[in-house]
DNA sequence: AGATGATGTGTTATAATATATCAATCCCCT
DNA sequence: AGGGGATTGATATATTATAACACATCATCT
């Protein structure tokens, strides 16, 4: 399975390829895949949560790469800029891109209970962008995060 | 005029009405539109942007309202939680609603040079309403928000 | 009036998130 | 090999937000 809904899927394979294609996005473009930077986005990978930056400064302070804060936020920057990863506002944290290297303006659901996050793709606010062209404003960036239940949690809690 | 697009408008009316919609809101429910509350919401109405609580708290400590976050704190938390504020996340600001009283899911545009936000109404993200329901994700709140040029700043770049 | 409970405020302290700055180092290109 | 840009190391600090507890106010019940 191959998908990123809230639901099971072939974890150890959604890493790898999303790693190769990071890897591959950086060679074409000269970018440098540092050791901080690929261990984040592994990390990142490593769960369909977001995590904060300072969940995640502690484990590479174990492994030698930094402990710092600006460690971690200009890496975090860097895997942002280039759409490996997202910031979830909402949560002031971060999370793994789950459609790398596709153009996209990503929509969140957040699930208050179990924290998963699930990224949707496609167009889901083509309403706002009507509204920008209306008013002559040149949309540069969206945020579009939605926080809630999902099936599983909502079950569980009957 | 009454619009509030990033254009002019009556701007003395706009707060008054405001004000008193907010007035009558609490008098019918009981709440306590105590003087910090009401002078928060004051404050952000007289600005079509997103004021942060430390801009915020300030003006309260002239004033002799409180000098303490917790004061400025407690006063958004009240007003967002009644929809009479809504938080950019982008921003980590606040700002006043547009369209008080009215049951809604706001979508905002900020302009990331003249820090104007304006806040559309309407269903903007209907897409992610039919996504949510096809994975059985219960929406309790969203964020929408849109950060880029409006029209008067484009226009002064060229 | 006095007891009680719910709500709001005052105050201190601290947590959580993020950035500025400058020096040192690495990497690529010529 | 040397120059220039990108990256990292390290210190300090800025910004945003909350925990905890004492006190005040007000309505209600008795």
């Amino acid at each position: 399975m191959t998908t990123h809904g809230f639901d099971t899927h072939d974890h150890t394979a959604c890493v790898g390829t999303a790693m190769a294609a990071a890897e591959r996005y950086c060679a074409d473009k000269g970018l440098q895949f540092t050791p901080v930077r690929r261990r984040v986005l592994e990390i990142l990978l490593g769960e369909h949560r977001a995590l904060g930056a300072y969940d995640i400064l502690p484990i590479l302070a174990e492994e030698g790469l930094g402990k710092q804060p600006p460690v971690i936020y200009r890496a975090l920057d860097f895997l942002v800029s280039h759409g490996f990863v997202h910031k979830i506002e909402r949560l002031n944290a971060y999370i793994a891109c789950a459609h790398p290297g596709v153009d996209h303006a990503p929509a969140f659901m957040i699930c208050r209970s179990c924290t998963r996050v699930v990224e949707t793709e496609g167009r889901t606010s083509a309403g706002l962008g009507q509204i920008a062209k209306d008013v002559g404003f040149d949309i540069e960036a969206t945020v579009v995060e939605a926080e809630g239940l999902c099936q599983d949690c909502r079950e569980s809690a009957e």
